[in-house]
DNA sequence: CTGAAAGCGCTAACAG
DNA sequence: CTGTTAGCGCTTTCAG
């Protein structure tokens, strides 16, 4: 019991005074290998990213920032996966000691990760839902209640007829889930209400959103609010909107979800559904280290108690200068 | 001697066989803390980004990627760290044995981490050039020549008068540096090949590039050559040109110093420079395992030779649809 | 309240 | 070529 011990046994004032100045002369630093090995503790949280950089970039890099700041703040490190080594990776990182817990990014509805989480003896947690969580710890905005606040807001500006503008098909193949979910706010609400609405799938690019504007104004030309979800979309669709002579928020209203930064850098502050990215992370901490604290409170740390934690997170949707009430109409 | 012994003992078959079928059926891992204590060494790679989410984050992102994969192509991790917790966190970490080495991330002219980068026993490598990079091993694009190559590419086509929208005030302030690189090559250049240019800093808003535009087209209404270095800057100077009636390529042409991904994006896919992020991150880990392998092969792992190594990427330009000949003059 | 001692699971050096 | 052994620097338990 060399040194300060970390007050976890009561130390005299002379005592901790001279062992404070002996670590300060001799520059001592503890040995993180040697201390992970008597302790069986690395206080390392392993972050698993994935290496697709096609989507949702800044969201990525925002939710890894707050990790890394928030586990520093609880004196955790982070240590940086890609899924490129594959599901594996949980095994190795945990089986060997390296991290105390996991945290996974963009984890899909059959997440090949999953089996693995569950027979992990370490805590994770999930951003993102999967099909079935059950037995899981999960943190993810709560994509059905956005797709439903999207259409409250433009059904009280009086808009009758909708379109979503999705994220590339792509993204609903791989079912990652919060793409559906919000499509399936919006379609339980339009419902609700007696809107009607239309689907389309874009990818970023301008062809792909000129494609999709033709053909939802083809088949609805009486469509005047727009939800876009989709960040890469967004500049092209105000770009398009406006060479088309369809002015925003006069003649089209067009609310989108996107972190605050894209919402508000385009020609036309847009009225927005925030993806909160930060508290996504922060949150995820926070659930790891809930779950790394109750299993040291176990006496003989016990199995985890398997307990299902399912946090969605509220969305908040900022009114900006691109929605505005239905134009009346004329005929 | 326990096991397998990573090669570096020869092995008959017999017994590896044996030894690995244990392995198998014990589903055995090695303990990560007790290889790091007795080794010393975490086979863990520290990689510090910065906090600021502002700027090139999809670049930043790649990097990041590029460095954790790597670095798992080498057998190592990468441990993920934010300079919010200062300068010190080198310290930390390599005074703890908790990484073997270092990548520094968006480093400044005079960065405050320098001083601990040179004190510190373990190597390092930078992403991005200090004001002196002696003793120092640092990898980046060379954006002097990014800049000359832009130029060379418009006076190619003809154009005499050019304008540099760059990076907003805030960043040259910090001196991060490229942005200075980038100008001052393109001041080289334009003077070498007699022609005219002026330099405008730009936030990533629509207000502030409209600022910009008007105060270039009012000074030089012959400008006929843009060089754009600000991602986010890219959708508005379109947008606002489009709106203002000049024709890209014909009446204006642009060449952008970005990822390939926005160059490609855009309503005019860009004439363009690349900002190779992966590259950047592949060579940073490259340099470092150079750095690590040298170090044991010392004999009595003599201190660093403090070595000096920049290694500056060559900049490749792409030519697509937003440059064209130089409008004649009329008159 | 504080000293002493026993490992944690590995690597590296030493004998066979 | 292979078995044995001595630590690596901490945390934790056991005596005082």
């Amino acid at each position: 019991m060399s040194y300060v011990l970390s007050g976890k046994r009561t130390i005299s004032a002379p005592t901790r005074e001279r062992v404070e100045r002996s670590i300060q002369q001799l520059g001592y630093h503890p040995n993180a290998g040697a201390r992970a090995l008597a302790s069986s503790r690395s206080d390392i949280i392993a972050l698993m990213m994935p290496l697709r950089t096609d989507m949702y970039v800044p969201v990525m890099m925002e939710i890894a920032m707050a990790v890394a700041t928030t586990a520093r703040e609880h004196g955790r490190d982070v240590l940086l996966l890609t899924d490129q080594e594959g599901p594996e990776a949980v095994r190795r990182v945990i089986g060997s000691g390296l991290a105390d817990a996991m945290i996974l990014m963009d984890v899909e509805l059959e997440d090949a990760r999953l089996p693995l989480v569950h027979e992990s003896p370490r805590p994770s947690v999930l951003i993102g839902l999967p099909a079935d969580t059950d037995g899981l710890t999960c943190v993810d905005l709560d994509f059905v209640a956005t797709g439903r606040l999207c259409v409250d807001h433009l059904a009280e500006l009086g808009h009758q007829e909708l379109a979503v503008i999705g994220e590339a098909a792509a993204v609903y193949e791989r079912h990652t889930g919060f793409a559906e979910r919000t499509i399936n706010g919006v379609r339980e609400r339009v419902a609700e209400l007696g809107l009607r609405m239309l689907h389309r799938p874009c990818e970023g690019s301008f062809e792909s959103m000129a494609g999709a504007l033709a053909r939802i104004f083809d088949e609805r030309p009486g469509t005047t609010g727009i939800i876009v979800q989709n960040e890469s979309a967004v500049g092209p669709l105000l770009s398009l909107l406006r060479q088309q002579g369809r002015a925003v928020p006069e003649d089209i209203s067009v609310v989108a979800v996107c972190p605050d930064q894209v919402a508000t850098q385009t020609s036309v502050a847009l009225t927005s559904v925030a993806i909160p990215a930060h508290e996504m992370g922060r949150r995820a901490v926070e659930l790891v280290m809930a779950k790394l604290g109750a299993a040291g409170a176990g006496r003989a740390r016990a199995a985890a108690p398997r307990e299902t934690v399912v946090r969605l997170l509220s969305p908040r949707l900022t009114v900006r200068a691109s929605t505005g009430h239905a134009p009346r109409l004329v005929r």
